[in-house]
DNA sequence: CCGACTTTGTGCATCGGTTCACAAAGGGAT
DNA sequence: ATCCCTTTGTGAACCGATGCACAAAGTCGG
């Protein structure tokens, strides 16, 4: 089946990896608070999940716990960043720059870790030109260039719905393979593409749902059709 | 199963309810372009999915297709915002008005369904008193008063970590049980309270690995463990 | 050095969700 | 009215994820 040969065992459940962002905030803020080592248990706590889940998505990246003990934070701090690819620097470009776009671009929380804005790209000339973030926009005719000569391998798409297949098209072209889209449209890319999309009226619609549920209880006979 | 308006099984698994939305978003779509029945294929290419798991998703609504023909369009967009509770309107509180409480205060995309933003809700004197998208930021101290008297239902978190999870106490003293959060924090709450997060930290994360995976490629020979 | 105690790592049963594939249902043509 | 064609609705196999429960591994006190 699987070649017989060595620890390309880097299968990875697609749920573990979700995860693994979850468990690496909770580490951190214990390292901030001094704690070496940690209990699967108190971990799980910590990320709001089951313990044995998490000791089965650690153990996916090898036995990093010790028995007895648990594990230590410092160096399972290093082990999923490194399994997340955080070790390294990522370049990301912010295509429209409007409310969301700016709002992402001032947002200090995920430059922190391994993510740096490297341009913002808006097709406004009210806007191309403006400094946000210390950032200046620029133009979307220089999409291609900015993200050829800046090493940008992750594009967040904040245009407006209408525009977004056309920018994800070229940002693919330029060799864009990652892409977190937060407007309200199913892209459409190829396999190797991998995208990710934020949606707020999704959310607040499955909300509204399970809240409607609630408040009609287990009878809510009006509405016939 | 000939009542054809039966309202069928109460119990809709998770995941078809996260997926409605994205149909129903399509069905918008092709009813303004005049489309009045859809087949299940043709559906499932818009939504992005599978078209059994579409057919699925929409049996558990009910026998609302027509064999042979497909779904009425408008009358599908119905029975799903119906059973979503998109057809009574929903009021929605945002808490912090930061960067990105302007922005989701700013947006009009989600007012459009059945949601409406009730209140803007900040703790910063200089923030409180101003206008944003025509509502008035009120002072923090108020919450549990607007919560009541504009019968919010939906509460959504964009304060900064530290605060989230004691407003996030509050509204749900003040009767709230939907809150949608956006600070990066595991939010301790009731059984009886539904939380969805939104983290833009954890998606970015997630695309860095499959983007380092893409890069190492079959072998990527560096760090032998 | 030993034995009691703690905690990991995982086998296994189970569950929810996805997908295939097809019989049944319905429309339209003749 | 009958046949053919399209498309739904769903049974059933499959697949990945979850969570229990426990043996193995390792720590630590004495
Ligand atoms: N603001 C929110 O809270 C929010 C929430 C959910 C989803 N969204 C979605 O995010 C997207 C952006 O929302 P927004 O509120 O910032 O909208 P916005 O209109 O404020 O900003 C859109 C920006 O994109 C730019 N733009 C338009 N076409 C472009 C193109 N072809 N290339 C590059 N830039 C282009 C515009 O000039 C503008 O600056 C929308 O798709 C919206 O539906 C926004
Ligand atoms: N901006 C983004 O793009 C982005 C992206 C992902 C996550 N987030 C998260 O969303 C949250 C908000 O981000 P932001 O960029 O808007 O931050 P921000 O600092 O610009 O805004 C936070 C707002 O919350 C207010 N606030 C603080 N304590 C409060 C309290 N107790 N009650 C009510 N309001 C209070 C502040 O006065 C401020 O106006 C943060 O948790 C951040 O981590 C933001």
């Amino acid at each position: 089946m699987k070649s017989p040969s060595q620890p390309r065992d880097r299968g990875i459940p697609e749920a573990t990896v979700a995860r693994l962002p979850l468990y690496l905030r909770a580490l951190h803020g214990m390292a901030e608070r001094g704690i070496a080592t940690v209990s699967s248990e108190d971990l799980a706590v910590a990320a709001g999940v089951n313990s044995a889940k998490l000791r089965k998505d650690l153990s996916h990246l090898g036995s990093y716990g010790t028995r007895g003990v648990g594990y230590d934070v410092e160096y399972l701090v290093y082990q999923i960043s490194r399994e997340l690819g955080l070790t390294q620097d990522w370049a990301v470009a912010i295509v429209g720059v409007g409310n969301l776009g700016r709002a992402l671009a001032n947002y200090g929380g995920f430059v922190s870790r391994g993510f740096r804005v490297a341009a913002l790209v808006d097709a406004d000339p009210e806007v191309v030109g403006d400094t946000i973030a210390g950032l200046n926009v620029e133009h979307i005719d220089e999409l291609e260039t900015v993200i050829g000569q800046r090493g940008v391998s992750i594009v967040v798409l904040a245009t407006p719905a209408a525009a977004a297949q056309a920018v994800c098209d070229r940002v693919i072209a330029a060799g864009v393979t990652s892409i977190l889209n937060f407007a309200p449209v199913v892209l459409s890319v190829p396999d190797s593409v991998d995208v990710r999309k934020v949606d707020l009226s999704i959310e607040l619609q499955i909300l509204a749902f399970h809240e409607q549920r609630k408040a009609g209880g287990p009878l809510m006979a009006m509405d016939g059709q």
